[in-house]
DNA sequence: CTGAAAGCGCTTACAG
DNA sequence: CTGAAAGCGCTTACAG
């Protein structure tokens, strides 16, 4: 049988009003009545039925959050520091992805009417944007972990991809590199287009390949550059999956990196330190765009102001192997 | 405001104990006043809050999942198996970690306690065992993924660590090796055991160095086999860390991989495809334990027998260029 | 400082 | 087939 606040209420000798006062604190209760009731409370093992508190409080202390998938490499970052975040704050965290399409999406969607969490936590909503903005502005206090320069119409989280992608590009001035071949994600992400952007404020790049965000795209594009004999002396890739790729080609295709061609990652994923060579990389706080983001949508639960604008974190370049200080 | 049950009777003309039964199926209501009910629940949209129907039913249709970190590189895979298999059958998924030590754990002690969850699913709970299995002791349905081979006393998926080994050594002898250098994780962990006895049925291992699961114990057990001028001409490692700590060792020391000597790992994790060369390993099917542990859970739940012995799935070996079938 | 009572939004015997 | 009422385990005005 559980134990309830009657339960406490009855043993203590008071009523279940000041058992809850002395749960929820705030309220003046005498320091010896109190005390008698802790001591019920420790003795019986008792622990409010988060149900019930919810139920009466109209609030869950659940937070959501909801991915595009889980098996992304930077995605256990982003999460732990999520997880870390809400669960010192009390808080439960309620995982929802949108890896089995629209019946994933139905679930989440039924989830959010039901007031399942008090406030959803976002990455990547390709596809759900709209869905989201639409709840956010029916009032479901939301965050986004924003990895694509979306800049939604509600609070977020990004990094700097514009300085990341001028941070690569000095690194490879300084080592002497002056013709990069880039290979970018899709043009239509916000990230690209800024890391792009700020690559090209310190150093000109015609050659720029568009494709995904995967090793075969950094595998295709540097065979395609190397066909068409296209004059690189360095590889610039838009995530680390792509340099990957590119590691590859340049390899099967005999040239030495990095004394022929060095090659510049971003994201910093574990797997970064395991090719060969070892990546050079623009490195993305993702746990610390996880701790912020759910630090932040933890503010706006507790009816802090939360800014509108986008919460930029630093990128930092970490330096291996594959483009070396010089 | 919200919508609620009575407004839906109010609206259908109806009794709220009518509504639930539509909403619930099962019981008898005429086929009119169904489909009338139904208009109305459409019309306005509405859905049951999740914390009212939890109090009332005393379950919460949710489920919890404990891990020691989410940064494992296999996490990704298992979470997500979960993930589809707990939303699919209507439920959520609340997760906690051990990340933050003694704090972790009280705070999911106390939501086990606050019954914040009707079942749990746990990963690796290597200082939280006893708790579990006390927990387990007091009626809550617990699954393990017992990716370390603890054996527990509740249901647990593992996978065929003893035919992994062997495998791996099949497949090496099949092409020629005979001399192993076998580096492994914790001895005191059932899994190093395990693959470890069936790699000997099929060869025969003198050359064993016990460390820990990590890139480095891979590195310096190949650099102290090499010092002590051992001779093996491959090297059997227990994790696809340990695997890529001793392709880099190998490589530095001039030996080649696998003319010289051919490297196995264990997992499969996302990073084997990318070693240089790409890593032979024995893969675990994280992906379907996570489905398998997450389906014996819901079992559990909605009162199906669950074997107590536990669910064994297979491994399976993937052939790339570190160990070439020869 | 303390308690009786109503209410949160559902489900479930019980009675008809 | 249908409904009134009690109950799930809390919180929160309201009154004292």
């Amino acid at each position: 049988m559980r134990v309830t606040i009657a339960d406490v209420a009855r043993q203590a000798g008071v009523s279940k009003t000041t058992v809850s006062r002395v749960l929820n604190a705030g309220a003046e209760v005498d320091a010896g009545t109190a005390a008698r009731v802790r001591e019920v409370i420790a003795g019986l093992g008792y622990v409010p039925s988060s149900g019930a508190v919810g139920l009466a409080r109209g609030s869950s202390r659940i937070i959501g959050m909801l991915t595009p998938s889980l098996t992304w490499p930077w995605m256990g970052e982003v999460l732990q520091g999520v997880v870390d975040t809400v669960e010192a704050a009390g808080y439960g965290l309620l995982l929802f992805t949108c890896n089995r399409g629209a019946d994933s999406v139905g679930h989440f969607a039924a989830q959010v009417s039901a007031r399942a969490f008090d406030g959803l936590l976002v990455v990547e909503p390709e596809n759900t944007l709209d869905t989201i903005t639409a709840m956010h502005r029916r009032g479901l206090p939301v965050v986004m972990i924003d990895d694509r320069g979306h800049h939604p119409l509600f609070p977020s989280v990004a990094t700097t991809n514009r300085a990341g992608g001028a941070s690569a590009a000095a690194h490879l001035l300084a080592s002497g590199r002056t013709r990069p071949l880039v290979v970018t994600g899709r043009r239509d992400f916000g990230c690209v287009r800024e890391r792009l952007a700020g690559f090209r404020e310190v150093m000109p790049a015609d050659l720029v390949i568009a494709g995904e965000f995967t090793e075969d795209t950094g595998r295709s594009a540097v065979e395609q550059a190397l066909a068409q004999g296209w004059d690189f002396d360095c590889v610039v890739a838009h995530n680390d999956l792509i340099a990957a790729g590119a590691l590859r080609s340049l390899r099967a295709a005999g040239r030495v990196v990095p004394d022929d061609v060095a090659v510049v990652g971003f994201d910093d994923i574990p797997m970064a330190r395991h090719t060969e060579p070892p990546l050079t990389t623009v490195r993305q706080p993702m746990r610390r765009m996880g701790e912020t983001a759910a630090g932040m949508l933890l503010a706006a639960l507790a009816g802090d102001p939360v800014p509108v604008e986008p919460v930029v974190l630093p990128t930092e370049l970490v330096v291996r192997s594959s483009a070396p200080a010089r």
